[in-house]
RNA sequence: GCCCCUCUGGCGGAAUUGGUAGACGCGCUGGAUUCAAAAUCCAGUUCUCGCAAGGGAGUGCCAGUUCGAUUCUGGCGGGGGGCACCA
């Protein structure tokens, strides 16, 4: 018999589904909608084997929501702007927009080449001004309803290509191209206020049930909520406070100074008539945020020259220093230190000589003299030298400590969120303009709605270091929305999160002339089920949930989770190999090297990576195998959270699944030929059993396929498929629970092998596509069992089974136990002190 | 440092609410087919003692709860991840 040919096979289908707009969608409010989704990709140049596992999880979830009669909504766009463009632009002199759109011909081509069921129609591209416009036009609405604001801040700079770095893209204090010391800067930046909704944000994990636990904690740590108090401090020789917020109330008693941050307003005023404060501020802001600096910066401080009152102890001044190590952007940028229950206080106040006055006492210590050493007591105790609080544990203080400050006008309880406003000011050429025209008089002025989108041009330089639209000798001229006078346009661009924060909501109504059409929405959203890895767990996920949120408040959609279900698939690995010189090697050189006999250093498996060189390309797999292949080991042996790894033989297993299913069906298709749907009368026990199994695995992989338990859907089908090769009965009936067990598995394993499904059904001899053919259902009466297998222990350890009627008596069950010969011999002379049954599962014998 | 997850054969992984550990796949061993190979098919495959029937051990380690623990509790260890000057 002729071999399974996938190549003709798979193009077939391709192009049938593709005619036939098997996927294409519309609204339907007299159907269920289901809204499946995967992480559209970056186009980088081609696809790798993470988008392959990515839209093959995705692919299966569509095509069995499909079969069971949902409307599914399942799109596939680009996620075009970023910097690579841009590092391309300059390496190979391409223009950004030419190599962008390049790459997304040749991932098309090869996500098609894969038969995802993706309504192409729909497709959309961040970069197309048909896109960013309404982008545009989202922000200025933003902008009206007061989620967007101007602020200067920091950044990290990098002097010798004069633009802004990414954390990421500084590496140990220098520029990662250049290698140039990376300075802090002050530049004026667009930031939206995600801190608005930092409560409704942490609030809104708690229902998302469908979110893996790992994400939602991720998230709920990033939000990082506290609770404390706001306490003012009278400054001294002055009316002006200074406010402090704190998680230790509790501890005030035990203060011993003050410190602030180098950026906050009073340290600013003070340096401008110290020197001395002017050059430690100086260096504070010269030095990095990356890590490795904040690690090794120690711990300094100067005294300002100011001094506040104690808000309870009228006769105690502390001294305020300004000091490295408090960061304005958290809190209110200034901390009262309590030395005795915080180890860096101590640290601080060990080292510029201040007092450490313990205030809470481990419970069962002589708290006359109790000391503090080196080491800060930072457990639950006994409040002392507190006065009023005075014998009260560290959360009753608290209570108190806070209904006191209140009714005395001198502080307040204090919710604090660690979340920051979003940044989103690029100094880049390739993303969204921001639509803002800076006016020497009128200030920053919206682009006017009618003059959207502000278009990105094309005829840009990058000879020069910087960012080309500051370059550009014409583009940012214009002239003042306002006052008509010469103004200058806003250079920066959206950070490319903005792109990906409403593409789900794009795709409602891909070719609307407004963002979305919001009855589209109103239908199509929230997504379903989104799928993708585990690395936007927090960014690109928590701007999503944000976004929607903005978008509900500016009146755009009338929902405020984008996201009903997550699914965070793992990673795909493979083993690394280097060579004795201690070069990475491909695969295939690895191969090489061990034909010619040449040593190979065999690594552990790691997330592929171009750099480790553990690659294997999903084109030349495909070329070699076939889409389904692929797809069928993408979901066999992991579960799709956890990492893959790719192996030659498990690829080798997953084709001889494939060509195995395609030869039974062309090998029994001559006897299984009548289309008969009608069940026969009389079933042999043997042909009986056979079509409870095939009911059996109906069932079971329409649940594993509920759960997302793809590797056991893979694995109960195949089981199914070796009874079904293994099963012999001549009966003439027989043929019928072949042919029924033949079409269901076609039906089950469609979404996962969709080419070869189609393939098989035609030749089981239907004309119709099985695309169209609905999911196959489990007759409950079917799963029903007669008889059951029971263990039997003795003292908890497996002696023997035995066979019982479904539902049997306890004591029947007993005497079919003890009746067994080896429970008999183990038995022996030995009293039987108790017999426990649990019906249909197992009989223990206790001796 | 704090928080979270995870640990099952040679390997990836299965095991309803605590109830027959190892489904399915890979690999390996033996056999059939072949001049030979590839492909395919059949049998076996947790370790261990045994010709066998059968026995003993076994889900990272140590305890505990229970008639019974991969599953629950406590402690320890290995691996992975998140956060980290957060007041």
């Amino acid at each position: 018999m002729s071999r399974y040919n996938f190549k003709e096979t798979e193009s077939k289908w391709q192009s049938i589904w593709e005619q036939r707009h098997s996927f294409q969608v519309e609204k339907d409010p007299t159907k269920l909608k289901y809204y499946v989704l995967e992480m559209f990709p970056y186009p980088s140049g081609r696809i790798h084997m993470g988008h392959v596992r990515n839209y093959t999880l995705g692919d299966v979830v569509a095509r069995y929501k499909r079969a069971q009669g949902f409307n599914v909504l399942h799109p596939m766009g680009w996620d075009a702007f970023g910097l690579p463009a841009e590092n391309a632009a300059i390496a190979n002199k391409v223009p950004p927009t030419v190599w962008t759109h390049e790459n997304i011909s040749t991932m098309r081509n090869q996500l098609k080449s894969m038969g995802l069921s993706y309504d192409w129609s729909r497709e959309v591209a961040t970069c197309d001004k048909n896109y960013y416009r309404h982008e545009q036009k989202i922000f200025l609405e933003f902008l009206n309803a007061g989620l967007v604001y101007q602020k200067e801040s920091w950044v990290n700079w990098d002097p010798k290509e004069n633009t802004v770095l990414a954390n990421e893209q500084v590496i140990d204090g220098k520029g990662w191209r250049s290698g140039a010391d990376v300075e802090r800067r002050l530049f004026s930046q667009w930031f939206l206020k995600i801190t608005d909704f930092s409560k409704d944000l942490l609030d809104g994990l708690r229902p998302l049930d469908r979110w893996p636990d790992k994400v939602r904690l991720m998230q709920e740590k990033w939000i990082g909520r506290s609770e404390g108090a706001t306490i003012y401090f009278k400054i001294e020789n002055s009316d002006q406070k200074l406010e402090v917020y704190t998680t230790r109330p509790d501890t005030i008693f035990g203060a011993s100074f003050c410190a602030i941050s180098p950026n906050h307003p009073l340290a600013l005023k003070l340096s401008d008539k110290n020197p001395d404060l002017q050059t430690f501020i100086a260096e504070c802001s010269r030095l990095g945020t990356s890590e490795a600096s904040i690690e090794t910066a120690e711990k300094l401080g100067v005294f300002s020259g100011v001094n506040v009152h104690h808000p309870f102890l009228k006769e105690k001044i502390l001294p305020i220093y300004i000091a490295n190590f408090v960061l304005m952007d958290y809190g209110t940028g200034a901390i009262f230190g309590c030395p005795a229950h915080d180890q860096r206080d101590l640290d601080f106040a060990r080292k510029y000589g201040l007092d450490v006055i313990p205030v809470v006492a481990p419970q069962d210590l002589d708290h006359d003299d109790y000391m503090i050493k080196n080491e800060a007591f930072i457990e639950d105790g006994v409040l002392i030298n507190s006065m009023f609080l005075n014998g009260l544990n560290i959360d009753d203080a608290k209570k108190t400590i806070i209904e006191i400050l209140e009714k005395e006008g001198s502080g307040r309880a204090t919710e604090n969120f660690r979340l920051r406003d979003w940044g989103v000011s690029r100094q880049r050429y390739w993303g969204c303009p921001i639509p803002i025209i800076h006016c020497d008089k009128c200030g920053a002025v919206p682009v006017p709605k009618e003059e959207l989108p502000v278009e990105l041009p094309d005829d840009v330089n990058f000879d020069f270091p910087g960012n080309p639209l500051e370059n550009h000798p014409t583009w940012k001229k214009v002239c003042c929305p306002l006052c008509k006078k010469a103004a200058l346009r806003e250079t920066d661009t959206f950070d490319t999160f903005f792109e990906s924060s409403w593409y789900f909501a794009r795709f409602c109504s891909p070719k609307a002339d407004s963002a979305f059409e919001q009855s589209d929405a109103d239908y199509w959203l929230p997504v379903d089920q989104y799928i993708g890895g585990i690395e936007h767990a927090i960014l690109h996920l928590l701007y999503s949930r944000f976004f929607t949120r903005a978008l509900q408040k500016i009146g755009y959609l009338n929902i405020s989770e984008p996201f009903e279900g997550l699914l965070t698939q793992g990673m795909v690995c493979h083993e690394t190999y280097k060579n004795n010189e201690g070069d990475w090697l491909f695969p295939h050189e690895a191969d090489q090297y061990k034909e010619s006999k040449k040593s190979v250093l065999v690594g552990r498996s790691e997330k592929m990576s171009k750099s480790k060189k553990n690659v294997v390309d999903p084109e030349t797999i495909i070329d070699t195998y076939g889409a389904d292949t692929a797809r069928l080991f993408m979901l066999s042996d992991s579960p799709p959270e956890r990492d893959l790894d790719w192996t030659d033989s498990g690829i080798e297993g997953a084709w001889r699944y494939v060509n195995r299913l395609w030869r039974l069906v062309n090998q029994s298709k001559n006897i299984i030929s009548n289309l008969n749907d009608t069940r026969p009368g009389i079933l042999s026990e043997n042909s009986q059993n056979m079509f409870k199994k095939l009911h059996r695995t109906i069932d079971g992989v329409s649940k594993d396929l509920d759960k997302f338990h793809f590797n056991k859907a893979v694995a109960r089908i195949r089981e199914f498929t070796n009874d079904l090769e293994a099963f012999s009965d001549v009966e003439e009936n027989a043929n019928w629970v072949r042919r029924q067990s033949l079409e269901a598995i076609i039906c089950l394993i469609g979404p996962m092998l969709p080419h070869l499904g189609e393939e098989l059904w035609y030749t089981l001899g239907y004309k119709t596509l099985l695309v169209d053919t609905p999911w196959p259902q489990a007759d409950p009466e079917m799963l029903v069992e007669e008889n059951m297998t029971v263990g039997v222990q003795i003292n908890g350890k497996l002696r023997g089974t035995i066979q019982l009627p479904k539902d049997c008596n306890d004591k029947t069950a007993e005497e079919m136990a003890l009746n067994l010969e080896n429970v008999k011999t183990i038995i022996g002379s030995n009293n039987i002190r108790k017999i426990i049954v649990v019906p249909n599962r197992i009989i223990n014998v206790v001796i």
